[in-house]
RNA sequence: CGCGGGAUGGAGAAGUGGUCAACUCGCUCGGCUCAUAACCAAGAGAACGGUGGUUCGAGUCCACCUCCCGCAA
């Protein structure tokens, strides 16, 4: 079989999702429609209407882009067979019905952030960093009944340096996750439809601890400063740029404010009995005290106010 | 008409009717010092987002506008 001949519906959101259609379009895959969510309202009045990424790509490369708003929508379903996909490419989308993912004659496979089984769910990325992990990676596998717990085509791991933020895990696996699925498709052409899979069961080893992750939401973005400084220094930068961590702060005048914080640094500066949460000002640094030591705040964010680095921000404390 | 918060010297930010503007940082100049991102001294720099209104008088009250930010999507 040639590359030309399988037919590739891809579905797919936002950014990330991005990095694989262009790897296939580049690299002259037959990608004959791509599914996407249906616009939504952007801006702070709601009247404006956002493409998803995705959408935006294809349109620039005139391959039919299908927005259902429920899976299982009969007109949708027959569009989605008129295009007599091989294959389905799933990169950053949503839960699919059984009636889509099992439609090509060579099934649909996800392209997912993590090294399943670990990390299964909405937010891989972030989670992992949340938890201080060294290592993730990319996994592909076909989609089955359960989010994320089909059968592995192919893993492929990435290293997180201790001050890589979700931006820069973000970018690499994207980049990272885009190659795999190239191999991927390069496995199923060379096996004529068939390659070889892993159930992800044979995968767990023995007594390691399945971390999950799950959406995250404005209430998983607050700073617990009673944690040791490490846990709060790597559930900062899990959550930077986006969504963005905040906590509450005591500041010097004894009160209390919340503060977006987006970057941080670890210290080994003994906390000495000050409450957590406290904000230190100094000549050139401010910290606040975690439960051991105290974390320098490199930028922040108060209410209704930009970004700026931290020092800016006590600058204006008085 | 989705909800809410803002707009003051280069940066942050006080100040809610009557010394046209506090403070922190930065900047310039001088000093101290082997030296310094440290310290001391002096100085420059703002008609307070825009327009109109209320008032004897507005950064400070009202209206509209512009822009920014958060939530929600």
């Amino acid at each position: 079989m040639r590359k030309e001949d399988l037919r590739i519906v891809f579905m797919g959101t936002p950014e990330f999702a991005v990095g694989t259609l262009k790897a296939l379009v580049e690299g002259g895959y037959n990608v004959v429609a791509v599914v996407t969510q249906p616009d939504k309202p952007v801006g702070r009045h709601g009247s404006v209407l956002r493409s998803p990424e995705v959408k935006v790509y294809a349109q620039e490369h005139d391959i039919p882009v299908l927005q259902p708003v429920k899976m299982k929508d009969e007109e949708f379903l027959a569009e989605l067979r008129s295009y007599k996909a091989d294959l389905q490419v799933v990169v950053a989308f949503r839960m699919l019905p059984e009636v889509v993912w099992a439609m090509p004659k060579y099934g649909t496979f996800n392209v997912h952030a993590a090294l399943l089984p670990q990390y299964r769910g909405a937010a891989p990325i972030n989670w992992a960093i949340i938890n201080g992990e060294t290592r993730t990676g990319v996994t592909t596998f076909f989609l089955d009944h359960d989010i994320d717990t089909g059968r592995v085509i192919m893993q492929r791991s990435f290293e997180i340096p201790l001050e890589a933020d979700v931006e820069y895990v973000y970018d690499g696996l994207m980049e990272l996750g885009a190659q795999t699925a190239v191999e991927t498709i390069e496995r199923i052409i060379e096996g004529e439809g068939s390659v070889e899979t892993l159930p992800q069961e044979e995968m767990i080893e023995v007594g390691t601890e399945l971390h999950p992750a799950p959406k995250i939401f404005k209430d998983t973005c607050k700073i617990d400063w009673t944690q040791p400084v490490k846990r709060v220094y790597d559930f900062i930068r899990g959550l930077c740029p986006i969504p963005g961590s905040w906590g509450e702060v005591v500041l010097p005048d004894g009160t209390q404010m919340e503060l977006k914080v987006y970057q941080s640094a670890l210290t080994e500066r003994p906390t000495n009995d000050i409450v957590a949460g406290t904000l230190i000002k100094e000549k050139k640094a401010v910290f606040v005290a975690c439960s051991d030591c105290l974390l320098e705040l490199k930028t922040v964010q108060p209410n209704g106010k930009k970004r700026m680095d931290a020092i800016s921000f006590a600058n204006g404390l008085h």
